[in-house]
RNA sequence: CGCGGGGUGGAGCAGUCCGGUAGCUCGUCGGGCUCAUAACCCGAAGGUCACAGGUUCAAAUCCUGUCCCCGCUACCA
């Protein structure tokens, strides 16, 4: 039996759940459910990363200890899953004993090899962040955190011989097109290989992090990200020598999203094939969503979390238009409106109207039950039957390479074609006339046959859709237990069998107010500001009338203006409102000035002091007086 | 010269790898039907496929150059 291991990456748990996560695992299940239609052995893993500085900094911010707050994360990640109708058959955790077991035995076979070894790194260290800083990330030489120069220091670390197999790797992607797809991603990853690799550092000392894998051939350290995360998807299979790793493992493919590309297209491989196990087939890339024209930030309160759209407009729609809007690899723009309008016009006006059409009919023509074929077909009915054939063959082409949206269309097309072919042949006509009865068997049957074939071919996107479709056609199978072969077959409805009309599949949606605001409200709700302070506190912040003297952009910047500000005397000040104000508006400009911060320099440019500003969502406004004053006018 | 993505009728997008009548959804206008979820069906208007060169019998598609937009990154004191 043809087998099929697909994988979501293991969602980091600094953070919720959110539409990019569902995309992708809604992608894998559907890939997973297709397969299964296929009469494919499946397995589908999905699961989450535990380890890392950074989640011992979140959990020491939530007032907790790591494992607490990895728990508690990975805890909502995998409740969330069920709710969005996945069907994955593991959920693994990379403080999972076995997966311990599995990255300390494949670093050990790396290290015995001789690709893991030992060395010294000096480099720019900050003593505040704990970590080391490359010169381009340093601010004038300094720690953007702290603004104090970092010191030179050396550290001895583990490093993985990544350059080794950088040759082997650039021959094996040129000889397989398909290792890496869609083609673009691909290309990226060959320009990356186009320049020197250089080892990977996949250890930290317990000093600075002990939140992590020891090294099992030296407990001073933990292994460093890579090389513990990447491994679950071998891990969860029982690597080496389990029953499910040795039917799985070979037909493994990743399913990610493009920020991961690096990591997975080149560190990974490598990875795998110094530890000598069979490379992964594929490297599945999808592009981001845009919410509302931007890229979704926390920051601006633009996340959209599944669950809080899912049960407005429903999972099956929710997974439709997913599916249906984003050419897989490509980015796609979000928004509640076009979910609505896909919503209303594929769902409820094509499918939802011609399943209740065909329905309606078979009761009010045929007593409700399913009937024989009657006369023989003509040229109409067996253009409609081939546009079916069509729609199946798109299907099963498209859907292995994660042309998502093209099997939808096809379906769609098919979908259409049944809506016209109704029009065109006007069954209550027929019905009309007794004479005609058996054209209307022949008519009502084409429609039927066609409907539950189209309940088939959208199972893997809406399980619970076609679900509801089989039943009312008399067919009680859950949708995982569907097989194309037989369940797509021509023909294959119970004659005299009773059909139930039930409620709109897709009842219409009037959208008026986006939910979503509401929904993500707390998320754009100011931030709860500091504590109380005293009086003295303020009093210790020197705010100033001023009137902008000179703008001008800072070259290279895409944010910084340098001005010159009046407020008694003239200073020079940085502002981060470039995209906001031109230099040529802000003259002249009454403005706000905090007088005594401490200066600092800005792309080389030095500040002495700030203008206030508001950020409202994402636009931003100047404070400015309510008339003109005299500059340099102490603020109170 | 940091990396990457994009510019196709009013809106949103396919199509570009593998040149060959420019397509889909929504919207607009006119008509039809009555089985159906104010839905469905037919027809119409609307595009120099960012721009300029080049290759070709033929270019949205291939090549060269230019302009504009958007992410990521560095700076938002």
């Amino acid at each position: 039996m043809d087998r099929f291991y697909i994988t979501t990456p293991i969602y980091y748990v600094n953070a919720e759940p959110h539409i990019g996560h569902a995309y992708t695992t809604i992608v894998c299940d559907v890939m997973n459910r297709f397969h299964k239609l296929m009469g494919f052995k499946t397995f589908f893993l999905t699961g989450t990363d535990e380890h890392g500085d950074k989640i011992v900094q979140a959990a020491a911010a939530a007032g907790t200890d790591p494992k607490t707050y990895a728990d508690r994360i990975s805890g909502i990640f995998r409740a969330t899953w069920p709710r969005l109708n996945i069907s994955n058959d593991h959920f693994i955790r990379t403080t999972d004993p076995e997966h311990i077991r599995v990255v300390q035995y494949l670093l050990q076979k790396v290290y015995d090899a001789g690709d893991i070894y030992f060395s010294t790194y000096k480099g720019l260290y900050c003593v505040g962040c704990e970590r080391f800083y490359t010169e381009r990330e340093l601010v004038d030489g300094k720690c953007p955190d702290h603004d104090t120069a970092p010191v030179e220091r050396e550290e001895a670390n583990y490093f993985f011989r990544m350059s080794k197999y950088q040759d082997w790797l650039i021959k094996h992607v040129e000889a397989n097109p398909d290792f890496i797809r869609p083609e673009r991603y691909r290309n990226e990853v060959l320009a990356f290989l186009r320049d020197p690799l250089e080892d990977l550092c996949i250890s930290r000392p317990k000093e600075r992090l002990s939140w992590g894998i020891e090294l099992p051939f030296d407990n001073r350290y933990v292994t460093y990200v890579w090389f513990d995360a990447l491994i679950n998807y071998a891990s969860a299979l029982g690597c080496p020598d389990g029953p499910l790793y040795k039917e799985f493992w070979p037909v493994v493919q990743h399913t990610i999203a493009k920020d991961i590309l690096k990591p997975h297209g080149i560190y990974w491989p490598t990875i795998i094939k110094a530890a000598g196990l069979p490379l992964y087939r594929h490297l599945n890339v999808h592009g981001y969503w845009k919410i509302n024209e931007g890229k979704m930030s926390k920051s601006r309160g633009t996340v959209v979390r599944p669950l809080d759209l899912m049960p407005i407009y429903g999972l099956d729609a929710f997974r439709y238009f997913l599916l249906r809007e984003m050419v897989f690899g490509l980015d796609a723009n979000f928004s509640e409106e076009a979910l609505v309008q896909r919503l209303n016009s594929d769902l409820a006006n094509d499918l939802g109207n011609l399943f209740s059409r065909t329905l309606a009919m078979t009761i009010r023509f045929l007593d409700g039950k399913i009937p024989p074929f009657g006369s023989e077909p003509n040229e109409t009915d067996l253009a409609l039957k081939a546009s079916l054939d069509a729609a199946v063959r798109q299907f099963v082409t498209e859907l292995p390479t994660f042309g998502f949206h093209k099997a939808l269309i096809a379906i769609w097309e098919c979908i259409n074609a049944a809506n016209k072919y109704i029009d065109h042949v006007a069954p209550w006509g027929l019905a009309k006339d007794q004479d005609r009865h058996e054209r209307l068997k022949t008519v009502m049957r084409f429609l039927l046959e066609l409907n539950r074939s189209v309940a088939v071919l959208i199972s893997p996107f809406m399980p619970s859709t076609a679900e509801k479709m089989l039943s009312r056609l008399g067919i009680s199978k859950q949708a995982l237990d569907l097989r194309l072969e037989e369940d797509a077959r021509w023909g294959s409805l119970t004659e005299g069998a009773a059909v139930a009309k039930g409620d709109s599949l897709f009842p219409r949606v009037d959208f008026k107010e986006p939910h979503q605001a509401k929904a993500s409200a707390p998320a754009v709700a100011p931030e709860a500001g500091p504590g109380p302070i005293e009086f003295d506190a303020f009093k210790d912040v020197d705010l100033r009338t001023g009137v902008v003297k000179h703008a001008e952009k800072i070259p290279k910047s895409s944010k910084l203006l340098r001005l010159l500000v009046d407020i008694g005397e003239e200073r020079q000040v940085v502002a981060g409102i470039a995209q906001f104000y031109s230099p040529e508006d802000l003259i002249g400009k009454q403005v706000i000035v905090v007088a005594n911060l401490k200066p600092v320099k800005l792309m080389g440019v030095e500040s002495h002091g700030m203008v206030l500003a508001v950020k409202d969502g994402d636009k931003l406004q100047l404070l400015t007086t309510d008339k003109p004053v005299t500059p340099g006018q102490r603020v109170s």
